[in-house]
DNA sequence: GGCTTGTCAGATTC
DNA sequence: AGAATCTGACAAGC
């Protein structure tokens, strides 16, 4: 599959052209191979628009498209910002329960979100922090390339490679139905693997490949629905990754008005 | 009734 | 051959 350039103006055609493609028959083709080349806007680009070239992830019930969203210098400031202004949770606010043993998350972990938002977080009803000039900078970044706002975001921080995220799937009841998430990521670029929900054990008959991307600093994946009905996905442990990563899940939580 | 954002041990890969 | 990675087991509680 090819991967395609969107002007900032063109958003809603070119979306409409993504939506168009989703269920073409590359179902199955390792992410690899569905990199063919990058295409460019022909003639006259006017100087100031922002371009981005899409890569589009396929396999069964699974559609996820990469992109580029801020150049190195941009996600060096961006990186240094977060890390200067984000405050994490802490104490029992990052313990999780699983299998009735309380553990420490393996990495931190806060969430940032419109005012009168709540959401439920290990059992807990709790309202996230208020928007602030560099989260809000990335939102309005995510809305012009995809045409998407997004009304809420986790912020998780991995340290090195050895924090990390088991598998799972982003399918909270809070979210909008089969509203896509947004995953920003600054910092070590690290492994980001899908698994079918078919394919995780022994006794399944379905042998569905694992979709590996690596995300980098500075990138954006989108994760369109139905990929978290089908697939868990995961960021393994990678010993050999010593800088830290920022990743933000940007969301569409179904708003308090309307539950 | 079904699922689990955790770790760990043993198998497997590099 | 050792280190890194992968995979399944776990058996409590919402």
């Amino acid at each position: 599959m090819d991967k395609f350039v969107i002007k900032k103006n063109q958003v809603k055609s070119k979306r409409s052209h993504i939506e168009e493609c989703a269920g073409h028959s590359d179902v199955g083709v390792p992410e690899e191979s569905l990199t063919v080349k990058k295409s460019r806007c022909d003639v006259a680009a006017p100087l100031l628009e922002q371009s981005y070239v899409w890569r589009r992830i396929r396999a069964d019930n699974l559609s996820c498209d990469y992109t580029s969203l801020f150049n190195k210098t941009e996600a060096n400031e961006i990186l240094q910002q977060l890390e200067r202004e984000i405050v994490y949770f802490s104490g029992d606010m990052s313990k999780v329960q699983v299998f009735g043993k309380w553990h420490n998350v393996p990495r931190k972990q806060v969430t940032f979100g419109d005012a009168g938002l709540t959401y439920t977080f290990s059992g807990i009803t709790l309202s996230p922090k208020p928007w602030i000039p560099v989260l809000d900078l990335i939102r309005e970044r995510v809305k012009s390339a995809t045409g998407h706002l997004f009304n809420f975001v986790l912020i998780n921080r991995y340290k090195d490679g050895n924090d990390h995220i088991g598998e799972h799937r982003d399918d909270e009841k809070e979210l909008i139905p089969q509203s896509p998430i947004a995953s920003v990521s600054f910092g070590a670029s690290r492994d980001f693997v899908f698994r079918h929900r078919d394919s995780r054990c022994a006794s399944s008959v379905r042998r569905i490949e694992p979709v590996k991307v690596e995300l980098a600093h500075g990138s954006l994946l989108m994760m369109n629905f139905p990929t978290n009905v089908y697939w868990y996905h995961s960021l393994p442990v990678r010993r050999k990754v010593i800088a830290p990563r920022v990743n933000l899940t940007f969301r569409k939580i179904v708003p308090q008005s309307l539950k």
